[in-house]
DNA sequence: GCACAAAGTTAGACATGGCTAACAATCTGC
DNA sequence: GCAGATTGTTAGCCATGTCTAACTTTGTGC
């Protein structure tokens, strides 16, 4: 599903991935606390690695959504969902451009390549089942769009497991 | 400053500015509108905010950290534990000063403020919640930690009242 | 088919967050 | 108390993400 996305999406998108950092120990010595300290440190490689993508996921989730809806993405609308303004969005499509996601030409709007288009649909999976599960916790359709849209860069595949069979066992 | 914490943490209350586009339908399984787009429009702002904060969040909630296990938080250790170089660190902490949330004297280890301390405080409840709630649902404890860490910036109040309940009640 | 509006681009400013290299201060072990 | 190791700072580079201002292109209406 993931390894023919240019990056490495590696908080999320490999499943497997779980053993690559926790081994790395810098505290010379964790003392009495109950959670241990190298946890911790492991954790902020893969949201700092994480936090490198959201935007480019935002992105291309957004630019999928549009093609869909309306045929065709163009930056004015990017631009309006996001809360941007125009030019920032001209120069992150540049960005993805340069990093094979989209292809676009001078003065028209945005395509997916086919990596755009698998990160896509791995995102809008991962935002459907996050989106799911926190409205079967109880919560409401409002924040739950919000929360799920902020939270979606961050479960692990294995999270997203038990989101996904929670939310169908309710 | 409005109250004791020097951010808005906006993500939970931006209020929902239903302005924006007409309505859609991605998703396979609803009739007409289940999901309004304007929904995830304004999800975008208050995630862009947020996002703005989590690095003042993870710096000030370690710095706590160190500062209770080891008496004092040095560059040094937060740049270990952070996974950056000192430098960073160094950079960033100057930030944080210049924004309230930490007193430092040159070649000297980083002290929380008032304003620093409850904001510490207030992320390592929102962490705990989280992590708790990961582990209630199954999840192990390394990947609990990795997700909560990339997680707890991003759940409403609402959502960790969710969660909390979730938690205790298994 | 022209003029004007809308959309897109480019340029440039600014803040952030990462790095390395070079230098300064502090701490430690004799 | 001094030398050397460790730690911290400063300077400067680069990429990103945001903006505004100015310009160009495209598209529309008449």
């Amino acid at each position: 599903m993931a390894n023919n996305l240019p990056y490495a999406f590696t908080c999320q998108s490999i499943p497997c991935d779980t053993d690559a950092m926790t081994e790395f120990d810098p505290a010379p010595h964790a003392t009495s606390d109950d959670r241990p300290a190298d946890l911790r440190a492991g954790a902020f490689q893969g949201v700092r690695e994480a936090r490198r993508n959201e935007l480019a996921e935002d992105y291309v989730e957004l630019i999928a959504e549009l093609i869909h809806d309306q045929g065709e993405a163009r930056p004015v609308d990017i631009a309006a969902r996001l809360g941007v303004k125009v030019p920032t969005v001209s120069k992150t499509l540049d960005r993805l451009a340069r990093e094979g996601l989209i292809t676009r030409a001078k003065y028209r709007s945005v395509f997916l390549t086919d990596d755009g288009r698998s990160l896509a649909k791995e995102c809008r999976r991962r935002h459907e089942i996050v989106l799911r599960f926190l409205i079967s916790l109880g919560l409401d359709p409002v924040t739950a769009e919000r929360d799920a849209e902020g939270i979606e860069h961050h479960v692990s595949e294995r999270t997203l497991a038990l989101f996904s069979a929670f939310a169908s066992r309710s």
